[in-house]
RNA sequence: GCCCUGGUGGUGAAAUCGGUAGACACGUUGGACUUAAAAUCCAAUGAGGCUAAUACCCUCGUGCCGGUUCAAGUCCGGCCCAGGGCACCA
């Protein structure tokens, strides 16, 4: 029996554990059905689940079990993100042990998840802290390095004093770090970096193929890739015949009107460019440079500073001798590190030059130029020799074309994309599996080996550097070649390595002997739907298509992207700013689980916005669900006992039954439509609700009541909120008598031929404004329609003394009557 | 500066192809039920005008200006604003 009355906390907490005990969302890798991988970026262990993450599982989880509803053998996994920095700082903060910490925040959040609903099966949970999975992140590492795809140099990298660790680029936000927020300084290191660069152009061009990613996304990722087409010029030095200063340059067209050059302060031949006279001024502009943080360094508001280096360059097209300087505005890491100054025609330039009274000297020109300002238009090219008159646009190509005929040049791509720093000097991470050998040098860690483990006996208080080097036990070891005394590397990997590759390991998770078996990452990847937020643009889904492209070129698997459709759901906001914890406007699902029940919370989460924006948390709206699901549970308390499963719709109806047999079939159809097309979940749920009132309308009248199209009704509708409120919809299936779950049962189809309707409106216009609505039934010909149009006494004193002129019909919808 | 996304009632929003703008809700107001309240059920609700009237009718209305069309939230051109991304990248 259901109660009278709906209360969802004891219904919820008796079919988690159903579900548990029959394992009710196993997904088998063998099935006659279609594949279909649904797919949630996976939390990190934090110790509780937030809105975000409510709202991420709930439209994974509905999609999820629509499309297993739609004859899909769907896979749903869930695991845990667990390596990084919070754990360690609890460990440093409370003595906490970085893997209590977590694995306790696992199995809460675990609890929650299950208590959410999630059709997941748990089988394939993974959680990258753990041995059995980082040994394979280990193991992949490695075959990376064989590849050639990993290498160790010392590099001027960005050093977070708050975290005592190096980060790489994409972790650096306006020169802060992504996780504490604090400023980003430069430090010479020997580190770790993956050759993100060698799939720079195919990362790019790839995009393409993304067609169920966003645009914003996609360009994120390209802007971020950075492509950009130019020139290679190579100077001499007047001074020094042995030494040459390549530049990049996207304008080639004004290389006549270079008046001087610009090295950046880490330029590698900057100390041989350096004049006698000029070295102190030299030195003492680099160690400023230096000391500098990155925020202040790339500050455009910043006045460009820089000194003359004393030698210069001759410009080959010209012959003008130019100065050489250093200057902070020139980029080391980006093109070659040092930069060709047209004052012209680059604002930077003419800054720069306006500041130092460097000369300028204009090479292109067009409508528009002032000799006082900078020029940066598109023209024809002035004081160019042989290129004058040229549009520059052409000259490009030609003055490229001369330098490579005369040996001074070549065009050239250049990325923005830089190589992915993955060393951190932390604890709570995968150990970089190699070690290091006197007589054999840097040498990776043998299969057999595997995992390198971390080690327990660690000082979490030390300051400055890795915990792990104050292990009595891990560092020193033997060389896996000739046996020697060698020493391990004592960096851990970056954690987004080990989530770089999580999303594979769910197809085969209980893998020994691999990360997984070749056959059935093919036959599950790549995900056909992703879910997550848009704060993984760049970061993790870069990386992912990245590692999935070497993976697929070291032939471990088949597929060259892994993310087929992705859907950035927005923030969940509360009064109009997104929740945190330090504007005090969370709310915490345990206490909505609580109150209302996690069915309310998946309803009203998927509820009044389209998932791609940013949701707004009201506490009137997740009463106005609550009320909902109690509005809708009351139609089946009420009328259990006159629910037949088995109904069957009567061949001939009544008006009355063919209004609400239109209605539900009607709300199949476009809930099904919705939820295909780009998970318009909102109007799915407003759907839910007219297909609800259009019940309470039927049932109003107690005495004229089909039980056969009710059932129809109520039971269609059961099936189609159930991807939703799917511990209602089980209570409900169940104690009517179902038998197995309603969660395996098939997905309503729409019966067309109960759509069509003998009623219509027809509207009629005059020169396109509404002037009547007139009830009339289907099938009238156009002249019948145009008929009632004229003759409709509200429209006649809009056409009476008019002529009419042209008469536009729509069949069943419109008539417009042209008139003058 | 460049790129992306968006702009519709008091609020969240809807509107497959250009064809009744504001579905469905939240909120508000009124009514029914009740000793009363809550809950529930029913109804009204873009703005302005006309009016005794919340009836009928008229005008305006999807960021702004213009265009195409019988017809524009939707298509085209030019702007404005908000949010996000990138940025001394040569």
């Amino acid at each position: 029996m259901l109660n009278a009355e709906y209360y969802p906390v004891k219904i919820e907490k008796k079919w988690v554990e159903f579900w548990d005990k029959n394992k009710t969302y196993k997904t088998p890798n063998e099935s006659d059905k279609p594949k279909y991988y649904a797919l949630s970026m996976f939390p990190y262990p934090s110790g509780k689940l937030h809105m975000g993450h409510v709202r991420n599982y709930t439209i994974t989880d509905v999609i999820a079990r629509f499309k297993k509803a739609n004859g899909y053998n769907v896979l749903h996994p869930m695991g845990w993100d667990s390596f990084g920095m919070p754990a360690e700082n609890a460990a440093i903060q409370h003595g906490a042990n970085p893997k209590t910490w977590t694995l306790d925040n696992i199995d809460y959040m675990k609890k929650q998840l299950k208590m959410l609903g999630l059709s997941v099966d748990w089988d394939r949970e993974v959680a990258t802290c753990k041995e059995e999975y980082y040994k394979w992140t280990q193991w992949l590492f490695i075959q990376l390095y064989k590849k050639g795809l990993a290498y160790k140099k010392e590099a001027p990298v960005n050093w977070c004093e708050e975290c005592a660790t190096v980060l790489a680029n994409e972790q650096v936000i306006d020169g802060k770090c992504w996780r504490c927020d604090s400023t980003v300084t430069k430090k010479n290191l020997q580190q770790w970096f993956l050759k993100i660069t060698d799939y720079a152009e195919v990362l790019l061009d790839d995009l393409e193929k993304l067609t169920g990613w966003g645009d914003n996304v996609k360009t994120m990722q390209a802007n971020w890739i950075g492509k950009s087409y130019g020139t290679i010029l190579k100077f001499k030095v007047k001074e020094n015949e042995n030494l040459e200063i390549p530049v990049f340059t996207t304008r080639p067209d004004t290389s006549y009107g270079i008046t001087y050059l610009v090295v950046a302060p880490e330029y590698k031949d900057i100390e041989k460019l350096t004049t006698p006279e000029n070295k102190e001024k030299v030195e003492a502009y680099r160690e400023n440079a230096k000391r500098m943080s990155e925020i202040d360094r790339l500050s455009t508001e910043r006045v460009k500073t820089g000194v003359p280096l004393g030698t210069h360059i001759i410009n080959p097209f010209t012959g003008r001798v130019c100065p050489i300087w250093v200057a902070d505005y020139a980029i080391a890491d980006y093109g070659t590190g040092a930069v060709m100054a047209v004052p012209a025609h680059d604002s930077r330039d003419f800054d720069f030059a306006k500041k130092y009274n460097l000369p300028i000297i204009q090479v292109i020109n067009n409508e528009g130029y002032d000799p006082n300002k900078v020029f940066e238009e598109e023209g024809y090219l002035v004081n160019s020799g042989e290129f004058d008159g040229m549009n520059n646009e052409e000259a490009k190509k030609k003055i490229t074309e001369f330098a490579e005929k005369n040996g001074f040049g070549h065009s050239k791509v250049q990325f923005r994309l830089r190589d992915w720093l993955i060393s951190r000097q932390r604890y709570w991470g995968a150990p970089i599996p190699v070690v290091y050998c006197e007589k054999c040098g840097c040498q990776p860690v043998p299969d057999k080996d595997l995992p390198v483990k971390l080690p327990t006996d660690v000082d979490f208080s030390v300051q400055g550097k890795s915990p792990i080097l104050t292990s009595k036990t891990f560092l020193e070891t033997t060389c896996p070649v000739c046996g020697g005394k060698a020493t391990r590397e004592s960096d851990t990997m970056d954690t987004f390595i080990c989530s770089s590759w999580y999303y594979l390991r769910y197809a085969d998770a209980k893998n020994d002997n691999a990360p997984f078996d070749k056959k059935l990452v093919n036959k599950w990847l790549p995900v056909d739907q992703y879910v997550g937020g848009i704060e993984h643009a760049i970061l993790h889904l870069l990386y992912s298509r990245f590692f999935t492209k070497a993976l697929r070129d070291i032939g471990l698997l088949d597929f060259d992207e892994p993310f087929s459709n992705l859907l950035t759901q927005g923030m969940v906001l509360k009064d109009g700013s997104k929740m945190s914890k330090s504007k005090g406007n969370t709310v915490d699902p345990d206490e909505i689980f609580a109150t209302y029940g996690a069915d309310t919370a998946r309803l009203f989460i998927i509820s009044d916005s389209p998932p791609a924006r940013d949701f707004d948390w009201s506490d009137a709206g997740v009463e106005g669900c609550y009320k909902f699901l109690c509005r809708v549970y009351r139609l089946y308390s009420k009328y259990q006992d006159k629910i037949k499963l088995d109904y069957k719709l009567p061949a001939s109806l009544t008006k009355k039954d063919e209004a609400l047999v239109r209605e539900v079939n009607l709300g199949i159809k476009k809930i099904t439509q919705d939820i295909e097309n780009e998970f318009q979940f909102n109007t799915v749920v407003s759907k839910y609700r007219e297909i609800t009132n259009s019940i309470y309308e039927y049932i109003r009248d107690e005495s004229d009541i089909n039980y056969e199209v009710l059932s129809f009704a109520l039971l269609s509708l059961l099936k189609l909120i159930s991807p939703v409120a799917v511990f209602m919809s089980e209570e409900i299936y169940q104690t009517l008598g179902g038998s197995g779950s309603i969660h395996n049962l098939d997905w309503p189809k729409c019966d067309e031929t109960k759509l069509e309707q003998n009623n219509i409106t027809l509207v009629v216009q005059v020169n396109g404004k509404i002037r009547d609505k007139i009830e009339t039934t289907t099938g009238k010909t156009n002249e019948e329609l145009t008929e009632l149009a004229v003759n409709s006494e509200k429209t006649k004193p809009f056409i009476s003394g008019k002529t009419i002129v042209k008469t536009i019909v729509v069949p069943n919808k419109i008539v417009n009557l042209v008139v003058k």
